[in-house]
DNA sequence: AAAATAGTGTCTTTGAGACATTATGAC
DNA sequence: GTCATAATGTCTCAAAGACACTATTTT
């Protein structure tokens, strides 16, 4: 049989197949504080409660499990060129009572000021929830706690050596706050010495000429100068 | 309508579902020189074409998505407590001619002492395949060549701030053939005296007593205290 | 002794951490 | 001026890199 006649004949339906949903963690800061976005859905299993940015990957629409989510984040935010990134795959027999099912996650850092938070059909709100030690004030729905302290775990780590943090700040910010966005992420203080130097190295920031006063001496005022994100050969806050 | 009402109502079958797989780049030392674990498919799509171990999820059979890494990585080479780390899902509507699949991948650092190589039913061949500037010599089935060449692209990260090249040694080694692993892995040299300092450091070889004579000088031959990787906070080898 | 591989000594370099010092604007 | 926050100077420390040197065995 060759492959043409393989194909033809090949019935798909005949397996029993593992759901396959989209989850991303959407972060911002507001008010110096870390969020993530959270959807109340309005369907069972887990009617009311908040859960994750997600759903079902739709294979009509999406091409790509990366597309899929790039339109769910798109539908609730309206950010079309976020920074998004794989963190991983979940899939077991129990973690949704509708049955074996499996989810890629996703993380998202996003300036909030860019945001224009729309819900979908099947939800009944929307909002940023406030992350404190890893965590929602309520516990969401599925698994969605664990998914979302295993990604800040991973963010957490890749703030020691990279500059992922400033795809989280406004178009225009001070290396102050840049740096308590670190030590958000990190749940750590850093010195401010090895902060500036580290940024200034990676000439990834361009002064703007301005300043900006929240205090005594006003601060100068910087911007990216690209999207990159930088990497460095040693960690950052790593007295262990 | 209540939780139990509505799952007692749903049809699972009536949403078109990916098909959902797992691959595993399973990898080894052979000679110095790093080996694949690759079978031939006997049937289509991609027939007789060689792949990456793996297939589809069989949700009988397997609870978690890393339950049924561990049982295609134990059917074909009967390991039990491989290191097994998950590097990342890829899933679009092309990388199978049979319709929207995806697969999650995963990487196995194996010491190929202990491997008994056993073939499956849907497979006519099993074989170490060399890799060589992150490829094997034939281009493999499906987008496998692609996943695998993105797998080393991690694991040549992760070699340099991690002891996880320590997986693929035997029971027992000397601190120059770890190095040639190292050195293989991450395509690159390193210097002897950095090497020696961070491994000792990392306090995870057990010196044998034992010397192994494979030149002149007879060089000391260790073993490893446990099976941890460790996290140094610099990176070795990163003159960029 | 010569050769070859194993392993060390030690100096340089890089960049983090500590911490004192200076800078700047509001009041 | 004082105060608070911004930013820098400079020293220490940890560990990588360079490379010369010593050590141990075979031949």
């Amino acid at each position: 049989m060759n492959e043409k006649n393989f194909l033809s004949k090949y019935d798909s339906s005949k397996y029993s197949r593992p759901n396959l949903t989209v989850d991303i963690v959407i972060l911002a800061i507001i008010d110096n504080k870390l969020n993530v976005l959270t959807v109340q859905r309005n369907e069972p299993p887990y009617q009311n409660k908040w859960a994750l940015v997600g759903g079902f990957i739709d294979i009509e629409k999406d091409k790509t499990i990366e597309d899929s989510a790039h339109r769910k984040l798109f539908e609730k935010t309206g950010l079309k060129t976020p920074y998004l990134e794989q963190f991983e795959t979940i899939g077991n027999n129990n973690r949704d009572p509708r049955g074996w099912s499996a989810t890629t996650v996703y993380y998202a850092l996003v300036d909030h000021n860019k945001i224009n938070l729309k819900k979908g059909k099947s939800e009944s709100n929307i909002k940023w929830s406030p992350v404190i030690n890893g965590k929602t004030n309520q516990k969401l729905a599925f698994d969605h706690t664990k998914l979302l302290s295993g990604c800040l775990e991973r963010i957490r780590s890749k703030t020691m050596y990279t500059t992922l943090p400033t795809h989280l700040m406004p178009e225009k910010f001070t290396l102050s706050e840049l740096k308590a966005v670190y030590e958000t992420l990190m749940e750590k203080k850093i010195t401010t010495k090895s902060f500036h130097r580290r940024m200034l190295a990676s000439n990834l920031l361009q002064d703007t000429g301005e300043r900006k006063t929240s205090g005594r001496r006003p601060a100068r005022v910087y911007q990216l100068k690209d999207n990159t994100t930088c990497y460095f050969s040693r960690n950052i806050g790593d007295t262990t």
